[in-house]
DNA sequence: CGCCGACCTGTGACCGGTCACAGGCTACGG
DNA sequence: CCGTAGCCTGTGACCGGTCACAGGTCGGCG
């Protein structure tokens, strides 16, 4: 950690032309060595690495990028409703996984919130104003306008889960909905449930549209349209649409909801209604966003793989920016059960 | 928001030479014009903000800071272990009015989450390589190692909550611990209780160590050591510490845990032992973190002014990047009652 | 022996801003 | 009438990198 440098801490930091006159080289060969060391001697390249350790040497980014015309750095892009945000640990997962694959590639993740209108213009202009490299959308409900106004100003952006019209040359990294439900839903066939009831999210996102399409095709016979209730994704939502169906007097003996926050509203809204989970409505949820494992009884979820998403997303959007056609990539997930099934 | 630009998506950024050419003016005057506009006749004035609105021109942050040699960037650091980011919707109530704070002052925010060692080594490197102008420090747990790298290598930080080592001259930005507490023993006595448990946090935080001490005082007489567990602010912890409370056989018809994860497991915990909440025992949180709406019964917690810290943090920050000395700033809070006390 | 290509190195221009400095102009006071 | 102070403007140098290009050296091949 602490070796030695040879100027203290309110000494300018040493540029790369300090580093050649210490070595003993010039400037381009310091810069190549930096840059890979291709088509440079052995002996040149020691007395750089040496001169750069003695020196403290490290490269200062804004010269770089000013020279490269890169910034080095990617938009990690929120423009869902504040709420939804504090509800869902799932946008921490995300963010942390594409910091981490960006810290790797030295590079940094420059945070912007557009909720508001007023908001969505700042961010735009500060999009178009060429800051950073690429965006990462995040939320997949109202990132549809932004596919359209950055394609426009020719900016790289990568989005998670398909946009409802699906850009064509946008990256995009989602998971496998259909598989993903229907492994649920044979699931909770297994553990004896039939009448199974479904509390899908908005139908203008993949994982509302999606999930809803799987279940109803995976329930074949025993779908029952007077199972279905739809909510936002959110915890209340998802109590609100319990209510509901407690309400219609259709018999259920079991939930499967599109998240795991509206799951944990129609526990709440079961318990309250004194009906007993697992043992009269087993309930399923979506995400494995942290919530599920301390919701009481633990829910039985299916797994997203946040880490590879958000990876995965970073990845493509860096083929992106170098100019190669969008990619989509699926992923799989896993089916975590535990006692609310 | 569409307004004519002179040149397509794909053609090259006008630089200010572009509009000084446009305007007539020499490069100087331009500058002079973006950066405040003193000393420029009121005609060239005009003449320049017509030929920037003309060709579109936005300034290259990263020529402007390398020139300056101000990075116009703040870094967010997130010190704390992973699972607590996720127990707490507070870090992404902190990140939101960082990013606002930021915006607003055309300036950007870096994230960087440091919880391994490896990761610290990373951060730091990053940090000192003068990336960034100042750094938020925001767990205040593990942040006294920061302080003492960080003012070693002469970057500016502001931390959040009063480091267990108050720091000579770096700002701080705190809440009123003591009257916070002392308020919500009050609220509880008020309802008729006065055998009062308190699951306080950890000893390194101020969170833990103030509360403690202002629930000690403010109890006097009714102070019964065995009316406290501890526990580390998460929310398997306070079903712990809930835990062997009931264990210990002390009666008390009252808890106020230091943070509402902590009571969102306590009252997980109460209800599995057939306890009712607030009829058997009020329950109490601290922070009013989105999660206190959403348990049941509703929690009655002391609400931060998260917004409010994260603004005056970044306001404190970019004084010290200005040179200013280290202001220390303690903000009121306000007890929200819901139906759990 | 001359030429060519592969490898290595140094140099100057450039990226897009800011800033210090040198004037030029005008008005005012001595 | 000139000196000077206050305003306004243009110019050149500089921030710290990258990159294209122009050599230079050396071995191999015709």
């Amino acid at each position: 950690m602490s070796m030695l440098m040879e100027q203290d801490s309110r000494a300018p930091r040493p540029t790369i032309r300090d580093v050649a006159a210490a070595a003993g080289v010039s400037r381009g060969t310091v810069s190549r060595v930096i840059n890979g060391g291709h088509w440079v001697s052995p002996g040149a390249r020691g007395l750089v690495e040496a001169a750069i350790e003695r020196t403290g040497y490290t490269a200062n980014h804004h010269a770089r990028s000013l020279a490269t015309g890169r910034a080095n750095s990617l938009a990690f892009l929120v423009t869902e409703p504040q709420h939804l945000l504090f509800d869902d640990p799932t946008y921490a997962l995300l963010l942390r996984g594409a910091a981490e694959a960006l810290a790797e590639r030295n590079m940094t993740l420059v945070l912007l919130m557009a909720g508001t209108d007023r908001e969505k213009e700042t961010t735009l202009e500060y999009l178009r104003a060429g800051h950073v490299d690429g965006v990462l959308l995040i939320s997949s409900r109202a990132s549809d306008v932004y596919i359209g106004e950055l394609s426009a100003a020719g900016i790289p952006a990568a989005c998670s889960g398909l946009p409802a019209a699906p850009a064509a040359g946008v990256p995009s990294v989602s998971i496998d909905e259909d598989a993903s439900t229907r492994r649920m839903i044979r699931h909770l066939r297994a553990r004896g449930r039939h009448r199974i009831a479904h509390l899908s999210g908005p139908e203008d996102t993949p994982g509302g549209r999606l999930r809803l399409a799987a279940y109803r095709d995976e329930m074949g016979a025993e779908f029952d349209g007077r199972l279905v209730e739809s909510g936002d994704f959110g915890r209340a939502s998802g109590a609100a649409a319990m209510e509901r169906l407690l309400a219609g007097g259709v018999r259920f003996d079991a939930v499967f909801a599109a998240s795991d926050a509206m799951a944990a509203g129609a526990i709440a809204t079961l318990r309250r209604a004194g009906l007993g989970v697992p043992d009269d409505v087993a309930v399923a949820g979506f995400d494995d966003s942290g919530l599920a494992e301390s919701l009481d009884p633990p829910l039985t979820t299916i797994r997203q793989p946040w880490e590879a998403i958000s990876r995965a997303m970073v990845g493509l959007l860096l083929e992106a920016v170098d100019g190669a056609e969008g990619r989509s990539v699926t992923l799989p997930t896993t089916l975590v059960q535990r006692s609310s099934t």
